[in-house]
RNA sequence: CGCGGGGUGGAGCAGCUUGGUAGCUCGUCGGGCUCAUAACCCGAAGGUCGUUGGUUCAAAUCCAUCCCCCGCAACCA
């Protein structure tokens, strides 16, 4: 039986169109899902939308709308930019699914009557004109955040999940299991930062909104974001608190992977963690915190006016150009960043160049001196182990450094065959052969092993650039794309004639592009 | 002294755990080739690895000081 994993990204707070960063982490998670896949697993994909909440809730009053009305449309359009960018989720979740709302009403209810939650004071600054609560570290000026008033001490009725009574226990678990938290500095901030002082219980309930999950032994209160949105990881699978659990959930859960960015990490690591022990459900094996994907120097943000979306950069490169750059780009536990300027640049030289020109050519060639139709017969030289070593050792380094979700250093070593074989045709010299009758089966070799190389580096790809992948194997006119046809390397014997050359990725003038990108602002 | 991360040739990064000729990609310059998307291949230039000091035969790598940048600091998701 096919081993199971579970990936799962955070689901989007539905308040306003992603994102390319918001866009980067469904696109990280489907690489990997895909690879999973490639691999063999029986992989499961969850992805979705986190509907409640009182941003949400004003949100939609100002447009004057219901609230279900506007993440409806929120929820369509986070969709369809998930589309575009080509991923595999198996799965899209909304927490404004009934059947959601209720499990999470009933795990409240279950929390509480074990004596988890219990009803407090929520005391904190209040912000009377906005009707909003701050820490002391969110203002600014000692005022007001939003508005710039003053804001006063204040308290209201909460309720509180006792986080403290399982706080040495999660700490335990942290330090028995070093992957449980990734990287390892986000790993020490939390320790560091929460547990160690001590846990504060978390206040899980609010009043001052109705846009919510309903606290069903108290009207005036409803569910706030933590163990409603949280809990989508479990609920969406069939998780039942009075266990009547559904296969999947039995068969899924836990999740092997939570990926999410790096600013909710402490939720992921802490609340989470405690909800699932507090219902006896084991925990998840991996919590991957990625960086995030910076404009330039900045943040982006609406403000800044520096914000890229997904979409129109989908319009403008290929969705594949656009996910090789995430994928290939952004470091593994440091912040990266994306400019035109560099998409560009990469899209060269990476995919017109060293891709796209490879393949153009070798097809080219292979069209030019037989036909489209190579056999191999073998005639090797030395030259010919060093191309073949590369491309066998490329699956190698691939599965090592997705095991670490190293999806750059992955995507390096596919690119590797590339290179090499871009090398392997200088050194052979098919031009020179195509003169020499008595060079013929040499040649058709030469182009063999090319051709078997790129179909090797696009069986890795899949994962990564699905939609180029597939154009090259209709290039190659081969239906060996599995996994496991990279253990040798005679995958193309069956393949009747190669299918003319197209290329890949288009070069791009990099001025002029610029200026059709800056009309267009 | 709150916690964590970063500061490496023009750009983006790796190396630092387990000290020992500073590596990769892009860019620049020179050469080669002509199958190919002015692409490809080869070669070269360019860094005293943020500062200062220490340990050592030897430090980007260990220790200490300082400077700069970023994130977190608990209920905005």
């Amino acid at each position: 039986m096919k081993e199971k994993y579970y990936i799962s990204t955070a689901i989007a707070y539905a308040s306003a169109k992603p994102h390319i960063g918001n866009t980067y982490e469904i696109v990280l998670a489907d690489a990997i899902a895909r690879f999973k896949r490639l691999q063999g697993y029986d992989v499961y994909f969850q992805t979705g939308t986190d509907e409640h909440g009182e941003k949400i809730e004003q949100k939609a009053i100002a447009q004057g709308k219901q609230p279900q009305e506007y993440v409806d449309e929120i929820a369509l359009e986070v969709r369809r930019i998930w589309d575009v960018m080509n991923t595999s989720y198996d799965k899209f979740v909304r927490t404004s699914n009934p059947a959601h709302r209720e499990m999470v009403s009933k795990i409240f209810k279950k929390l509480y009557d074990q004596g988890d939650i219990y009803k407090g004071k929520y005391e904190g600054l209040y912000c009377t004109p906005c009707e909003s609560f701050f820490t002391e570290s969110q203002l600014v000026d000692g005022k007001c955040p939003d508005c710039g008033r003053e804001v006063t001490k204040a308290s209201e009725e909460a309720y509180f999940f006792k986080l403290s009574n399982y706080a040495k226990k999660l700490e335990d678990y942290i330090n028995d299991h070093p992957g449980f938290i990734e990287p390892e500095s986000r790993k020490n901030e939390i320790i560091n930062n929460f547990i160690k002082p001590g846990l504060q219980d978390l206040c899980v309930s609010r009043t001052s909104f109705d846009w919510g999950v309903p606290v069903t032994f108290d009207d005036k209160h409803v569910v706030y974001v933590w163990i409603d949105a949280l809990s989508n990881y479990i609920t969406f699978l069939g998780y039942d608190v009075d266990g009547n659990n559904s296969d999947e959930f039995k068969k899924y859960w836990p999740a092997d992977l939570h990926l999410i960015g790096k600013d909710i990490i402490r939720f992921h690591t802490i609340y989470w963690p405690i909800m699932l022990m507090a219902l006896d459900l084991p925990m998840p094996k991996q919590i991957f915190g990625h960086p995030w994907v910076l404009m330039g120097q900045d943040k982006m943000s609406k403000s800044k006016g520096n914000i890229m979306y997904a979409d129109d950069l989908v319009k403008l490169f290929g969705v594949d150009a656009v996910r090789y750059y995430l994928l290939h780009e952004i470091p593994f536990a440091q912040d990266g960043t994306i400019t035109y300027e560099l998409l560009i640049e990469r899209i060269n030289s990476d995919l017109a160049n060293i891709l796209g020109n490879l393949v153009n050519r070798t097809i080219s060639m292979s069209k030019k001196y037989f036909d489209g139709n190579i056999s191999n017969p073998n005639v090797s030289e030395g030259i010919d182990e060093d191309l073949k070593k590369v491309v066998m050792d490329a699956k190698t380094k691939v599965e090592k450094a997705m095991d670490e979700l190293k999806v750059a250093d992955a995507i390096d070593a596919i690119f590797e065959i590339f290179r090499r074989s871009n090398k392997y045709i200088d050194e052979t010299m098919p031009w020179t052969l195509a003169k020499d009758e008595t060079k013929k089966d040499r040649l058709a070799t030469v182009l063999y092993n090319l051709l078997e190389a790129i179909r090797h580096g696009a069986v890795l790809l899949q994962a990564f650039l699905p939609e180029t992948a597939d154009k090259i194997f209709n290039q190659l006119n081969t239906q060996n794309r599995g996994y496991d046809t990279l253990d040798n390397f005679d995958g193309l014997l069956e393949t009747p004639s190669v299918n003319d050359p197209e290329p890949l990725f288009a070069r791009i003038d990099k001025d002029k592009k610029l200026e059709e990108i800056e009309a267009l602002k």
